[in-house]
DNA sequence: ATGAAACCTGACCAAACGGTCAAATTGAGC
DNA sequence: GCTCAATTTGACCGTTTGGTCAGGTTTCAT
């Protein structure tokens, strides 16, 4: 049973897989209510009832959407914990999470978009895992502060600062490409912006940055 | 003809105003797509074929909603000129927005939607108004830099910094809120997260505060 | 080969939506 | 009090949308 990875198995993985990824791109465009499964199918190349033979209802292809969203989200996040020392950890958090914005910025949308309509499907997961996550981190800031090795800062204010300013580049995209005479970033760009907002954040709580781009050469190339 | 203000017009006012206080609202919470002219009209308290007596299409009347925000924004905007002097001006724009997210969440939302959603009602004011005001305030910043008032940073980058950090306290207030037990955050919650931010910033481009809370005894009283 | 289960799809349906309209109501000017 | 334009409203309409369904096709174990 185990080892015949059939011709079915296969092509059922790679149509939910071509689904999911339409229904990313389709919801962070236009949204939960702007987007429509005939969209989504016609996007995914297969017909509208089709689509319904692998995910029954618009909401539960949402949700699936959202989860796996929010478990890139969740890897990211754990890169806070790949230092111990600030200045690495932050740098690393902070990097990390510019590069999700340029590789992954539809999920950033689909997520912005979720909160911004009160989360009405990931409601659990804020007051679950995202609120466990941020209270062990917040006691991680708050420890650094303690112990001298940054300026007194309110950790919350720190990451919201961090979740904000990195997602910007993901979110607000199309503004951001408008104030560019219309032209999306290029490396180069999106480097320097990445490492301004290290250098801005770390300065600005006090922790004095060694050498530029020490972390990870980056997704710029 | 002028000085009698008719019962008429102030009617006609007062109605006008009710409605695109709800679409504002409705708008806000449920996107374009997701809001619905019944939505709006029960919110305003008419019938829906007398909201469509006002105004003459849905798109009619989120345009309008968006042009107010946009007006509001602008004024703010400007409070980045009251002064010439690098730390005061940056305290009193960051301190601004701030105050504008805390008070006018609901514009905030509509602005980051349209965003999201590539902007296809405001394109225009994109392309036009916050072009400009974006070039001549890149210039300033420029200029504190090459005379030595602030550290050497990418205007742009702290720009969208400042935007996105000051808007996320309206457009993601969700998530905080529950991250803060589901509760609003209180006043002096609110007045900490701002000079936070403030000093994180201030402090991130190198400028040295002062003293805290000198700008603006602000809105959390 | 064959039967059964999995998969695919064109046609269809009920609900919701933006918008219209004719008829009723109101109020300012005479 | 009368007139007429402005305003209000319930009923209605065409379109779009999420979802269903019956029937056809493919795959696979035997």
């Amino acid at each position: 049973m185990d080892r015949k990875v059939s011709t079915r198995s296969a092509a059922r993985a790679e149509t939910e897989r071509a689904i999911l990824s339409a229904a990313e791109a389709v919801f962070a465009e236009h949204g939960y209510r702007g987007a429509t499964t005939g969209m989504i199918a016609e996007r995914a190349g297969i017909p509208k009832a089709n689509l319904h033979y692998y995910f029954a209802t618009k909401e539960a292809l949402y949700r699936q959407v959202v989860e796996n969203i929010f478990m890139i989200w969740l890897d990211a996040a754990n890169s806070f914990d790949d230092c111990e020392d600030p200045e690495e950890a932050l740098t690393h958090y902070i990097t990390t999470k510019m590069d999700i914005s340029r590789q992954h910025p539809m999920g950033s949308k689909v997520w912005a978009n979720e909160i911004l309509h009160r989360a009405p499907v990931i409601q659990d997961y804020l007051e679950t895992t995202l609120r466990e996550w941020t209270a062990t981190r917040i006691a991680i800031i708050e420890r650094w502060v303690s112990e001298g090795r940054m300026d007194p800062v309110d950790p919350r204010t720190l990451l919201y600062m961090i979740w904000s300013t990195t997602q910007h580049y993901a979110d607000f995209i199309h503004q951001i490409e408008t104030l560019n005479d219309g032209k999306p970033l290029s490396d180069d760009q999106f480097a320097v912006a990445r490492d301004n907002v290290v250098r801005i954040i770390l300065s600005g709580v006090g922790i004095r940055a060694r050498a530029a781009s020490s972390v990870k050469a980056g997704a710029a190339r």
